[in-house]
DNA sequence: ACTATATGTCAAATATATTTTACTTTTTGT
DNA sequence: ACAAAAAGTAAAATATATTTGACATATAGT
């Protein structure tokens, strides 16, 4: 898997750490960080979270080609 | 969890029945029904297969709003 | 250089997604 | 009405996402 740099992109718009926006959507930092670093695929559920807190859409931080 | 009309639909469109694209996706028929059903939050991965297999966007097939 | 905060990483434990088998109910076609 | 395919559902087993705790490295401020 590859790394989500558009994560890192929309947390540094927000000004967040990987701690606070774990804590916002309710996981751990070490979550947090796999999930960035692409070491493994979140749920849904998650992603959907993930994409409140940083006013961003499933297509903008989820979406891999190929 | 919501049912998940939109993948009904998207499938309806392609004329494929639940079995048919689990396998095209590589999951269970039950695994299908249950995430059509909206029992269960799949992973992020498998909801890129089910986009790709039914030519949809994330957000087509899986935001859900609040 | 020093300290604090943020990030990266690993191993073991836990929670939960997914499979398998099996059975029931709906739908569709003849 | 009948048969066959499709869809719905459940329990037990397995695979994997996620947590926890702990430690290492990097980055920023004084």
């Amino acid at each position: 898997m590859a790394r989500n740099i558009a994560i890192k992109v929309a947390r540094a718009e927000k000004d967040m750490t990987q701690k606070a926006l774990a804590e916002a959507v309710g996981i751990s930092r070490q979550t947090m960080n796999a999930i960035e670093q692409g070491e493994y695929n979140p749920t849904i559920k998650l992603c959907r979270s993930i994409c409140r807190v940083l006013g961003k859409s499933l297509d903008d931080l989820f979406w891999e080609e190929d």
